[in-house]
DNA sequence: CGCTGAACTGCAAGCGTTTGCAGGAAAGGG
DNA sequence: CCCTTTCCTGCAAACGCTTGCAGTTCAGCG
């Protein structure tokens, strides 16, 4: 039906050796001959059949993008951005969604359904089990895990704790003493560190303040809108409510400034509000956030599996930590006293 | 390095192709030897070899799925559908994002560097040329779009026009008169239908009852929050501003919302606000709009694709509109006159 | 007890590239 | 003018699977 390899080189008059070569660029073809299999390949429409390529190079030219909710604004930007890189450089973007990833006993990812048809693996901060990790180590695969550090691979992330104080800080220098936290997660999987870690910040941040956290201040969220919504109505209702809410996502900020709302609470006047990320709505509804590079994040990821392809020998142990930056906005003022 | 089909069989004691087929459970093999084979597999941790058997077969058991702004809400929704739709087939999902969508003169969508390389393709409510449609088209391959209907191939979406007549229709049952339009794009590509045939919808609508849109009622939007908010502060501007906006887009809305927020401007009472798309958020803010099925449009259309491939004889030109509904919130209500 | 089929299994030829090796021609050096 | 090099090119063997065809075994039938 389409073009082979064998119709250039007998169209060209050359050998399929010398097909596949010239339309490599490898050397030792000459200019003259380079020119007539170019001239020939693109007359014919041939384009290499990326099957037979793979088997006789083992390369696949192909990165296994590994994300747990595509559909989250976080995911979906730095999918985009890490297909958008790998396009660049030729290479197949393959999209793995995690299965049922909210189910408690959700199916396994099969690691080893990955063997041989990526040569390296770019993982969205996903919660993996220990056993799930180690199936993913035992392919050998350059990876590179987005979010989130996990020893013996390479990593680019934020630093969540030092995030999380910043945002904490904010708060306590404008006068909030009781400042709850909207993210923590029950499960604490391996890899999954950053609502962990925002938490972390959060509680250390008071501490220092000489505030002892209450735990009713630490409600969990689950990195949605609906949820954040859900735990900031359980907040308004305590019968001190915190003055402030640091939320570990913008959306779960987005869920509280609702919450706020449906309640008559105005803010900041009479609460504060704070996220983590750059959403894009946050700077439209004037979210106060930590801005953190997201499509950054997913690029320079890509960019580094695709470098560790190309130096095979120091498959580094790299940790890139990217900064992040306070956007101060119309959703936190000082504290009523 | 990991074992191959060879191994197998010599660990087993038959030969590869008896391997093949009780791997695959085709018939015409012994119980016996399904299950000694299916045993000596896994214990060498056996798994085929995509490549070998993508040239041996022809069959590649991936889909393409183009989209063009994978970051943006609907087409994250969408991706992340059909993604978790193929992986359950035992499909991959080849993610292929449409080079820098927003440029005016973006380099030009390769359709044949999929050629060989995906069984079949999703495309999600692209801006293509017909060149590039052509192209597309030329690959004889299964091609479902999403959102649009494009003659001579399959296609699921939601029926513009109604879409935006029952959100158009609302607003002048309210009583609204002067009712504004965001999301007009000025070009318009093939297959990129949306804009368009929501505007026709809404300009049908107001001159059914008897109004003629001002021009300047006609705001494009680019699908953003951000385009949203200069949109709306435009409309706002002017001498005799409108009582309603109508948005594409629930994204374009809140960039509506936030834009009427500024200016101290009171929805619903001063201005009636709605969208369309069911985005999470609009449910939160209380955003009237007109909802329609992104997942669902999404999956059903990774099913058709499988479907069309499983009977390759009657490659059907399908098309199907899913429904959508009205979900009333608290952006609109009536007219003060 | 021979014969016919059915049920399994194996052989080996692809599938379309890549690439190590060797051959041949041209160029340069002595 | 012969001998090295250097530069191109082709041969043919992989790569790891699938599958048409043929061979074997064995139960069942006449």
């Amino acid at each position: 039906m389409s073009a082979r390899i064998q119709d250039v080189a007998r169209e060209a008059g050359v050998s399929t050796a010398t097909v596949s070569r010239a339309l490599r660029g490898l050397p030792n073809v000459s200019d003259q001959t380079r020119t007539t299999v170019s001239r020939v390949a693109d007359q014919l429409g041939y384009v290499v059949s990326r099957s037979a390529s793979r088997l006789a190079t083992g390369r696949t030219l192909a990165i296994a993008v590994i994300a747990p909710f595509i559909e989250r604004w976080f995911f979906a930007q730095a999918v985009a951005a890490i297909e958008g890189e790998l396009r660049q450089s030729g290479f197949d973007a393959l999209l793995v969604g995690l299965p049922q990833p909210d189910m408690p006993a959700r199916e396994a990812f099969q690691a080893d359904a990955l063997k041989g048809r990526v040569d390296g693996i770019v993982v969205l901060t996903v919660p993996l089990t220990g056993r799930e990790l180690d199936d993913l180590r035992g392919l050998h695969l350059p990876t590179i895990f987005v979010g989130a550090a996990v020893p013996g691979a390479m990593s680019v992330r934020i630093d969540d704790v030092a995030a999380s104080r910043v945002a904490t800080r904010h708060l306590l220098e404008l006068g909030h003493r009781r400042i709850a936290y909207v993210g923590a997660d029950p499960r604490q999987p391996i890899n999954f560190t950053a609502p962990a870690d925002r938490r972390a910040g959060w509680m250390a941040s008071l501490r220092e303040a000489g505030i002892e956290p209450d735990p009713r201040w630490d409600v969990p969220g689950h990195f949605t809108a609906a949820a954040g919504a859900r735990a900031a109505r359980e907040l308004l209702a305590l019968p001190e409510p915190p003055t402030a809410i640091f939320c570990a996502s913008d959306e779960m900020a987005f869920g509280v400034l609702a919450a706020a709302r449906e309640r008559g609470i105005r803010v900041p006047e009479q609460l504060s509000v704070i996220g983590i990320d750059g959403h894009e709505l946050a700077e439209l509804v004037g979210l106060t956030t930590v801005v953190q590079p997201v499509a950054g994040q997913g690029a320079l990821a890509a960019r580094m599996v695709l470098e560790a392809l190309r130096d095979e020998r120091e498959r580094g142990q790299e940790h890139v930590v990217l900064p992040t930056h306070l956007a101060l906005r119309d959703t936190t003022s000082s504290a009523i006293t």
